[in-house]
DNA sequence: TCCTAAGCGAGACGGTACGTCTTGTCTTCCA
DNA sequence: TGGAAGACAAGACGTACCGTCTCGCTTAGGA
């Protein structure tokens, strides 16, 4: 078995900590090799004994953040009925990791980890919301996950970007009204001009 | 008044299509300044007499890739009586444009740029649907209107990369119903772990 | 024609002078790009502009500074006539550039750097000597030249090793004692070891 | 008595040949520590714990190598009578490791190392040739030594870069005759420009 | 129609960051 | 204790872009 030295642990997390700071100071555009190995005590070669670049380094780090995240869901089968609303959960974690959320929503994150995210949501929607819906469903499954993961994180951005007026809680019930119930529980109406008619081919 | 040179609009001209063009190629990371203008047969520094940088190019071509978009939909007083929905002409326009749209939305666009399209939308919406929505709305405005950009922009960005298999028409009428209507009522129930209570302060 | 910029002229010169003064300093192996670009007052990257190594810019500049000799030299033609002893020339360019010839002759100069110097007094021993020698000779032209090179290099880097106890002038007469009339003129007898019988085949 | 650890030996062994080895394949500068703990089946920092670098190895090394060739030279008091020409013995010793000795004395060598080497033989000739000479030599024993031993090493050059069309009697020989007879026994002449005034001061 | 200010091509230059390579030191374990 | 393994700091390498800056050429549009 591949015992791991106890000093590479440490480098790994002197580097991850470093960037997640420097990605909250300055972007994660802004940021440098230099600067994290600078931050970390480091020398420069050192990174890249343990990172091909520093896009590597960011999606290794964020593994380990949602991976918290992952563990409080516990497993899926079980989701509904112990452990409270997954999209409680993640409300929660973005409040609690609010600085770094931020980061990677609006602004500063790559596209490409943007995009990462939502697919990840995307993929937790599949496996836990989808056993519990009836089988019969009008749009394919793939449209529905990105849909609500899509949702899900425009509401985030909202939320911090707005600096959290609401509680978790109730940005969970907003999610879920509108999401479910839809908009026209709300306003009364679905206005004329969205009123189209079914292409007849 | 002085009268613009006509080289510079031409300039100007190849140095936006070059753009357009590297982008679609090898995404908007990967082109140079070097890379836009050798297209576009213009010496480098000329770049630099017409653009701060590389984005700076960007915005202001985008700027009137959109303003068409924008030019179809007309003035937002009559938009719901006469020019059918924004809603399917964003559909039409991503369509017509799904190479640009492509990369804009997924993968390697700028994140700054997703943000700045989906606040774009999300003030489109402000002026467009708010005026013939009801007074009395029970989230912030500008939470739901962030809330219907996102949406939007997910549902274009699994209908570009999933190769557009729906109609414009078909996807305009989906957003429709998953926004208007709700989950609920096509799939019947709201999850139980859905239902949680309003917090009480 | 290819008009060169006048600051290229510039650039180059500075980056030759900082070679020589740094390479008088600390040796040739232990001067850096970054050494010589600081001493030049230029950008690193600036160097790569001109030569592709520390090397090319070492060979480039000692090229100018031995067309210097070969100028002192003249025309082989009628160098035995008018210009004086070719083998002075060398003593009083290697006195003038006595710091220089220190380097490169023992030390710190690349051992290619050596080599190359000696095939090139080799090669003007055979342009300017070997015309006015009789056509029959025992030993093949290269040995000779290659010979009477290396004796030259010898004498000079005893010469400057030993901080020029002679003037160039009777360094001159010296080399041309010992290689035209031999030991044996001034001690008498070829020590007996020596004599061996030419091998019969 | 520190008994040596027989293990050191081989590992020393071990490293001085793959050093040897490496070197007549690539030249001695492009070889890296690495290389040679890698040819000798042992870890880098093992090397360090035997030598300080790479120059040193190679020189604890050639030791070995030269001291063989002193070893076939005899004492000095003697070597006039007994062991034949140490002129013949190096040339013989060059013969027998001539792929060392081309890459020594011929492009790829450091210079230190050849500097190296022309002392040890300048040196080996004061010790050799001065004391059957007479006691009156018109010129600085170093001078003298330097120079023969610079004009040895020229021809040893010459001979293996050309792939030695002479035996080493023959060259030993043509050594003889042109350090000892000087060149003006064959060419006949002095030429009238290397005829100078002694400088009168 | 000329002339003059402008746009432009060409490319030198100072910077900054990159990812790679080598060196020498150190520490931990194994035989 | 000698050696293997390999983490680490240090620092040079050559490359790639960036944005700025001249320098001349050419050319459009006002005189």
């Amino acid at each position: 078995m591949a015992k791991v030295d106890r000093r590479i642990i440490r480098t790994r997390a002197l580097l991850r900590d470093a960037l997640m700071a420097l990605i909250l100071e300055k972007g994660y555009d802004a940021v440098t090799v230099q600067h994290i190995t600078d931050r970390a005590n480091l020398g420069r070669a050192t990174f890249y004994l343990h990172y091909k670049d520093k896009e590597e380094l960011l999606v290794k780090s964020l593994e380990s953040v949602f991976d918290e995240l992952v563990e409080t869901l516990g497993p899926p089968a079980v989701a509904n009925e112990l452990s409270g609303s997954p999209v409680l959960a993640v409300f929660v974690h973005a409040q609690e990791n609010s600085d770094l959320y931020r980061v990677l929503l609006s602004g500063e994150g790559s596209a490409k980890l943007y995009g990462r995210i939502q697919a990840y949501i995307a993929n937790e929607v599949m496996n836990r919301l989808f056993p519990i819906l009836p089988k019969e469903r009008p749009f394919p499954d793939d449209l529905l996950a990105n849909y609500l993961a899509g949702s899900l994180l425009s509401l985030t951005s909202w939320w911090l970007e707005n600096d959290m007026p609401y509680s978790a809680d109730q940005m969970t019930e907003t999610y879920r009204q509108l999401t479910f119930l839809g908009l026209a529980n709300f306003v009364g109406i679905s206005p004329s001009n969205m009123v189209i008619q079914p292409k007849n081919e």
